[in-house]
DNA sequence: AAATTAATGCAACAATGTTGCGATTGATAA
DNA sequence: TTATCAATCGCAACATTGTTGCATTAATTT
């Protein structure tokens, strides 16, 4: 099998999502990293997290993608299924930890993932009464 | 205001879309249409069909975005509140217009729209046991 | 039929993501 | 510590997707 190593590039990489608040694409993530290394390493950092399960991705209806690091402790196999706010004014994606959908399913699909993103206005924004 | 105009090219899109039982990329719908019309018509004719409410945008995790003709009938306001089935398999979004999450959110947002869409394995793909 | 302007085609551009390959480097064993 | 070797990286090249400006075409109204 093969063995994951950790390099310079992915410790900054996992530091810059541990630190934000908000999901980051990946050009906010290059930006961040000040040339640190490559924008093609940076994708490839971004797949290895995401296959051993430290962040997941998340898809925009406006198709933007964005990365944030789990927050669940300790669980091996786990699904991302909580929510997320993507504010159609600040464009910030933010996870909601909390927020879980409930949904019945026909019973003949086998369900992997969910991907569930709420959009509109976020309470900085909205207090702000744009 | 603009008014909106019935276009040889508006109107094949839509009856692509009309006939298939999957949403379809742009790039599908290109093919399908066989150069009645420019790569950048489509797009344009799609965001005005998104606009009319009379198609809606399905955003995938990896990456892919499609798009599926409304079926509610007559409504003239509404939210595309239903979720989405992506086969990891065979690649198809169909829509389950039956399956709508219930979620409770916050009070400090203003949600204006959802992306529901769940992956994994359809009908088909799971009875040929892949 | 003429006028108005929404819609189109085309070319050019921007953003995002992928691939191949030789060079580098982290982890492990000698 | 040093040698080894595959995982990772950098770079260049490419693919795909979506956007914009502008001159031209064509749908709708009068
Ligand atoms: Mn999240
Ligand atoms: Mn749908
Ligand atoms: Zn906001
Ligand atoms: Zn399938």
């Amino acid at each position: 099998m093969k063995t994951t190593r950790n390099t310079a590039a992915k410790t900054a990489v996992l530091e810059v999502l541990e630190k934000s608040k908000t999901a980051l694409s990946h050009t906010e993530i290059h930006k961040q990293l000040n040339d640190l290394c490559d924008r093609v390493t940076i994708y490839r950092i971004l797949d290895r997290l995401i296959n051993e399960d430290i962040i997941h991705k998340i898809s925009n209806l406006d198709g933007t993608v964005k990365y944030a690091k789990c927050h669940h402790l300790h669980q091996r196999v786990h699904i991302h299924n909580h929510a997320h706010f993507s504010c159609e004014n600040c464009h910030e994606i933010t996870c909601l930890e909390n927020v879980k959908p409930s949904y019945i399913m026909p019973h003949n699909y086998k369900v992997n993932e969910i991907n569930f993103t709420l959009s509109g206005l976020c309470p900085n924004c909205l207090n702000s009464n744009i």
